[in-house]
DNA sequence: AATGAATGAGGTTTCATTCAT
DNA sequence: AATGAATGAAACCTCATTCAT
């Protein structure tokens, strides 16, 4: 259950990556241990052998995506200097990091839906870390006189929901009627880099005195 | 497969409530139509002689629930005059229909989260209503020269973003350690209403000009 | 899991006798619930709708073996008059026991090289009843001056102990070299009810003053 | 599958003998092959290597269990002059042997359960032998005029069955309600030697004219 | 309209055994 | 001689669905 990510054996991994792509794409409940078996390409009893069982495969899952995904966020932030450039860093670190990451925002959706009961402790210290750093940053601003001051975590919310509603809804657009897309949208489907920035450029003037 | 509303009988709504709250609850593949039927006080033959099969059930249950809400959604828009009470307005609508439909939240996100493939065509259709709406605003806040040109997709992103998130993520908030909590959330839990009203701020200072 | 026996459907009925015949022969690990319902003519599912799991299932076996058994017991005890002739027909009324019920011998050494986990409180209790009907009986005998005082529950053992030994071992018996055969049990095979009132001469001799 | 015992090397020594223990704990079918290998602290494949297969595994414990068993039994007997003291010995070299081999009485209520399939022929034979001394004993006690005639086998079964209820009945009394336990026991659990004496009590007087 | 009962299909997990090293 | 890893087969159990009443 607490197997050191370094000492993984080759099998291990692959079975994680494949666990990690199938509980996207089914979740939790919507998954077989069969399906990732397969997908990993080793007999089911292997898995079992390797990682444990179905919950287990699913929490080292969660808390390998996420946690890694908090270390790749605070790398980022940590290059800029005054709080605008952070803040910017931050909106972008978050952006590359669910574009990087195919999996995680429907991680994130279903772990949400779920009440978040299958995030290990470890995970829930790193987010805060994350929201830490975040608080830094607009304190910063705020005392500097350039930021109105705004709660950390609501802002979290507003950068992460924007980003990963738009990724999260291409399927869904991509359905809508033509006419309606081309109302709403003016006919072009922005990239999540064009959207990132936009998000950017919003979150700041909201912030920015 | 499509019964119409209005002449679903008694036993029918209790089984479509129950529906709701246990999808909403443990989403499609973890919900045993079993379940269903004991938290509807009937038997599990009369739930098919009702309704019909699983997805059927589903398919209703979102039906009905983000329907009736764009429904909700769209009745407030139109009571409002200017532009930014019609922005204000959008946004405490959204607000008000998350806060009095615990179940709506869990299963946008568990929709996104399948890539809306249980989404009826229907319900598409009403979003996009809900979108136009929306864009009109904006557009004519843009006319009138107080806003700023935005795409009105990535505000409803923002807005359902932040107040889904925040919702949904209270259990995991509460989880949070002491300290942690103090630092980002200053110690307070505001409630949905209190972070509605702080969006509608940020929002509209994003917005006007 | 607490089933009236007398409410019991006829399916339970087929299924809990299936169950006692193949846990008889197998042991609790030994059998597998495929069997069983196959065994019982009905669907596996069929088996866990109106029972429950294989352990449930096991354990209301054995209580009804036990159970109505130790019943058998006390009835026919009740018969007889003079602490001699309760004596002899307490081990005549074993004897039939056994006899009667070809699961009980060897349902009963399993239970008793688990060391008695399965069995439930209520089996105790009926136990303890036919032994308290035997310390009665061994009692009165000692008083009236005709037996010798001996402990009760050894005689229990000394009866049981033969008669389940002496018919769970019939199979090795058959398989044992013919010339041994003749030396030791010179050459008969005794029936139960041979071997049940030579237990009775002995265990009398043994008693009686 | 036929290993001379003398030739086995200090590894399978301890992995016969953590069969021993599990397989009495458990039975034959309730015992997996990964258990005994833990016990043993060998890896599961050194067993294999070792031994061989489950099946022969087992037949190796009971032989060995059961062999140097009756071993005991015939030296002890040898040590006594007359039928009626070498009867004693029989029965006080039989409980010696129960109480010094906790296994031995679970195994043999297992195999007993199992109807022996498990017994291998020398196992057989080594019990014939030991019924054989028994067999000469009561004769020549008859020959003397000093003993009933009486059928071997029906004594060594009530023996045997006394002792072994006794034994692995232990658990069980020990559930049995306070009251109870007074009525029947006289409070007293006796120790398996002073049941053992209290046996040879009881069947030298059933035996002795 | 409602239900107890039944079941095929499929899900999770275990286990005896083998193999490459 | 010993072992970590792998696996086919089979075990237990669940669940969506149907059917007779």
């Amino acid at each position: 259950m607490e197997k050191e990510p370094r000492l993984q054996s080759e099998t291990a991994r692959r079975i994680l990556a494949a666990a990690r792509d199938v509980f996207a794409e089914h979740g939790f409940a919507g998954t077989t241990v069969d399906a990732i078996a397969k997908s990993a390409g080793v007999n089911k009893a292997t898995l079992y052998y390797q990682i444990g069982d179905k919950e287990t495969l699913y929490a080292e899952v969660v808390r390998s995506v996420l946690e890694s995904t908090v270390d790749d966020f605070q790398k980022g932030i940590r290059q800029a200097k005054t709080p605008e450039e952070q803040l910017r860093h931050y909106i972008r670190t978050m952006a590359a990091t669910v574009e990087g990451n195919p999996w995680l925002p429907r991680i994130i959706l279903r772990e949400l839906a779920g009440g978040g009961v299958s995030l290990p402790e470890v995970v829930l210290q790193s987010f805060g870390r994350l929201l830490v750093a975040l608080t830094e940053i607009l304190d910063a601003g705020a005392k500097e006189g350039i930021f109105v001051k705004t709660p950390p975590f609501l802002i979290h919310m507003m950068v992460m929901g924007a980003l990963i509603f738009y990724k999260t809804s291409a399927p869904i657009r991509a359905r809508a009627p033509q006419l309606l897309a081309e109302k709403i949208l003016q006919g072009r489907q922005p990239s999540s880099l064009e959207v990132a920035s936009e998000v950017e450029t919003l979150i700041l003037k909201a912030v920015l005195k």
